[in-house]
DNA sequence: AAACTTAGTCTACAATTGTAAATTATAAAA
DNA sequence: TTTTATAATTTACAATTGTAGACTAAGTTT
């Protein structure tokens, strides 16, 4: 379940300026970053290495440098690390999670429509109660052993 | 806004228990996950030290041994580790990442019937966009300087 | 051509994580 | 009380992450 492609804390600021602006340079990736963290022109470069090997960005050579491409999609990255998050997690309590998830964090219109559809299509065949799954299945046997 | 608390992915497993029994011994501990995962004993004991260090376990001495319990809350903790991994996205796409979380998780008609019910208050309110955050606020007059 | 700038690579180093062996302390049993 | 079992602590070790200095290669400027 755990996706394979792990992208860290800072590599996400490096991803996300590369998926905004497509392409990129390194010099143009320290200058944006320099802007928002403390980070030295090394550190970028090799978050930039990092995410190359790990197979998150492409390296076209051009010249004496390369210009950088994102290989992931963003949306899909998104998706997987949050999956990957609520594997961790207790499926009885997902659901509260995902209610404070909505309360507080900035949502447009069309994606709170977007929501209560998918919402409303699930209803029909959600279960009346999702059990919690962090015991293993004959737990309750084991106990009762005394 | 990153939480101080960090539980990693081990660690999820031993306090998904401990929250869910209460009070445990390391060998009821060992006992259970052995049912689960295939660490040894050794394994159980430091992933314990480690969670009573960061201050997420009690350990309450009880004769030769501890008795382990959760000082942080489940829900919280759940909270706080989503909305951290959120922290790192952009703010633009979250609502899509949402969406398909709703698509694949398990969730209960209760829950969905709440999610539904927060969704619609905070209709109200929604801005009709919500702005990618990947870029310094600037970059456009930066980039326009050629 | 010599000097300078810049992009990339290599090396580094501490902290965290996954995983566990070795050692010590101590209660329980013989 | 001597032995045994068991819980805790210490030490370990590789991989990942955050962060960056040093070195190298190759265009660019004078």
């Amino acid at each position: 379940m755990k996706s394979d492609l792990i992208i860290s804390g800072s590599e996400w600021k490096v991803m996300r300026i590369i998926w905004t602006i497509g392409k990129v340079t390194s010099s143009q990736l320290i200058d944006i970053l320099q802007e928002t963290t403390d980070w030295s022109p090394s550190t970028v470069k090799t978050l930039l290495a990092r995410l190359v090997n790990k197979g998150a960005l492409n390296a076209e050579k051009s010249g004496r440098s390369y210009v950088y491409s994102a290989k992931v999609g963003e949306l899909e990255s998104m998706e997987d690390h949050v999956a990957d998050l609520f594997d961790n997690m207790c499926a009885m309590k997902i659901g509260s999670a995902l209610i404070d998830s909505v309360d507080k964090l900035p949502i447009s219109q069309n994606d709170i429509k977007d929501l209560i559809s998918a919402l409303e299509k699930k209803e029909k065949s959600a279960p009346k109660e999702v059990q919690c799954d962090c015991l293993p299945a004959d737990y309750k046997v084991e106990e009762s052993e005394d």
